[in-house]
RNA sequence: CGGGGUGUAGCGCAGUCCGGUUAGCGUACCUGGUUUGGGACCAGGUGGUCGCAAGUUCGAAUCUUGCCACCCCGACCA
């Protein structure tokens, strides 16, 4: 073994960061806090983005961009929202750098400082409802649906590569709307854009639901999410949407005149998912051999491995399996021939294991001869040998079953790891062990801080369209109509 | 910011306690050859300001002092 990979079960985190680094995806940089996306990582992200921006185009949505740079006065203008940011912001002071007097290098330039300093943007509400001002006079100009893909800095004292670094690139989903109803129906479309996203390309199933007050977004009046369950049994907040009322509207002064020709201020949402879908992707699927990609997410969905002697047989099994590769590139799925032959083919195997690729095929002189090819699927690691005749068919059916069979089995694991608790006691007790809890809830912030301080378990969400049913708080004792989902999250 | 730990080749480490030839091992990398159905083998080779700075000493990776960086745990969080 060449590349040694921790086992989930001796250490799960060191497993993460091995599979992120040795994958490939990944690396530290010099700079604290922040990665380096590697081209196999960042080809994940690159198929993220199309699949959602093609989701958010056809919602009616357009894509635009605004400054990386925020005046420390606009983020300021909302309360709450500073409040909630305030304490992980970079800030830029100074425009200029000039040479150490004493040659030692580049200082700042002390006659250079900002009149006013700028915030990098930890989000963009501010800088883009400042501009909205401009943009909305009339209900003619409503709705406002716009999206931009961006960089965002968050100073975190912590970083986890993927999960949580103090640079990160997402999107953040900006709407402007003439009626609440509106915009809740926004906000709620996009968390369903995002749950069918994390389903049918992540094949990552996902609980949708609200936040509670502590959880929810600085400025929001109500937060959705969608959350999910890694295999550790640790919960992943994996996108939000956010209905902002009229609190933005109002701190920017965001007026319309409506058909009555009276103003308003309009209703705004946000929503946002990350790089770090990412690290959900690797955390829920992956195994101890390496990752585990869901087919339509892959950056390579068939690898094919030929074992021959480089001349002769290499030709002869290029020349096989060329109008195969053709035939599968017109379905649109990505193929690679491994012909290098500095390797040889147990490497191969092993590094495209690690890699995540869903298929490989190997083909030798045995298999030439017999008409035939071994096809490795890297969800159960099954291998078969095949037909080759009609193999692109075969393949294309195979990714489809390795994309539902992968969701089928995070969806069992988790399901199976969710448990209801009816007593503190129980509570106490199953919270000790990987998974979610259900549990009822009195409502208050104060009791969920409780909580959270005795167990570290954090109210994930409030499941949308949740089972009404009479019960008492497991830890006041206090009347519920509904039970929450309770997780240590990351 | 508090507690703990680590800095020696790209990566992983030994050597440091008890100072002494040319700083070593595994892996990776390069060259040549033999190989190729699960991480090949043989031979040869490249690569080091021992985190930085000062000090002690005939002599420092090793001892002293100061500084820096990173990691882990906690407070903060998508």
């Amino acid at each position: 073994m060449a590349k040694e990979i921790t086992t989930r079960v001796n250490d799960y985190s060191q497993w993460y960061n091995d599979l992120v680094i040795k994958g490939g995806l990944a690396d530290y940089s010099s700079v604290r806090g922040c990665m380096v996306i590697k081209p196999y990582g960042y080809a994940i992200w690159e198929n993220m983005q199309a699949a959602l921006d093609k989701m958010f185009k056809e919602t009616g949505h357009v894509n635009a961009y605004f400054p990386l740079f925020i005046p420390k006065s606009f983020l300021s203008k909302e309360a709450a929202h500073v409040e909630g940011f305030a304490k992980e912001c970079a800030v830029v002071t100074h425009y200029r750098l000039k040479n150490a007097p004493d040659g030692s290098g580049v200082i700042v330039d002390p006659d250079a400082k900002l009149e006013e300093e700028l915030i990098v943007r930890p989000t963009s509400e501010t800088i883009i409802w400042n501009s909205y001002k401009n943009w909305i006079q009339s209900y003619r100009d409503l709705p406002l649906l716009i999206n931009q893909w961006a960089n965002v800095v968050r100073w975190e004292m912590r970083t986890r590569l993927f999960l949580r670094t103090a640079e990160f690139l997402w999107q953040e989903g900006h709407t402007a709307h003439a009626t609440a109803q509106e915009a809740i129906e926004e906000t709620e479309k996009m968390l369903d854009v995002y749950a069918t996203f994390a389903e049918d390309y992540l094949a990552l199933p996902v609980i949708r639901g609200k936040k509670t007050a502590n959880e929810r977004f600085a400025g929001a009046l109500d937060t959705y999410c969608i959350e999910a369950m890694m295999q550790d049994g640790q919960a992943l907040q994996a996108g939000t949407s956010h209905f902002l009322g009229q609190n933005f509207a109002k701190a920017f002064d965001v007026q319309f005149l409506n058909k009555e020709g009276k103003q308003e201020f309009v209703w705004a949402t946000s929503w946002g998912v990350s790089t770090r879908l990412i690290g959900a992707l690797i955390m829920a699927h992956s195994d101890d051999d390496g990752l585990v990609l869901p087919p339509k997410l892959a950056p390579l969905q068939v690898v094919i491995v030929p074992i021959a002697k480089p001349g002769e047989e290499l030709n002869k099994i290029y020349e096989r399996v060329a109008p195969a590769i053709k035939e599968l590139k017109a379905k649109g799925i990505s193929v690679k021939f491994d012909d290098d032959d500095t390797k040889r083919p147990g490497f191969k195997f092993a590094e495209y294991e690690l890699k995540g690729v869903p298929v490989r095929l190997a083909m030798g002189m045995r298999d030439y001869d017999n008409g035939t090819v071994e096809v490795a699927r890297r969800d159960t690691k099954e291998k078969s040998v095949q037909q080759f005749e009609g193999i692109a068919a075969y393949i294309e059916n195979l990714l489809n079953d390795i994309q539902q069979n992968i969701y089928n089995k995070a969806k069992s694991f988790r399901d199976n790891n969710i448990r209801e608790a009816n007593s503190w006691s129980e509570f106490q007790q199953l919270i000790e062990q990987p998974g979610f809890i259900s549990a009822h809830w009195d409502g208050s912030p104060e009791t969920e801080e409780k909580i959270k301080e005795l167990t570290k378990a954090t109210i994930r969400c409030i499941p949308l369209n949740n089972k009404q049913e009479d019960g008492v708080c497991v830890l006041s004792g206090k009347p519920s109509k509904e039970r929450v989902i309770f997780a240590r999250a990351y």
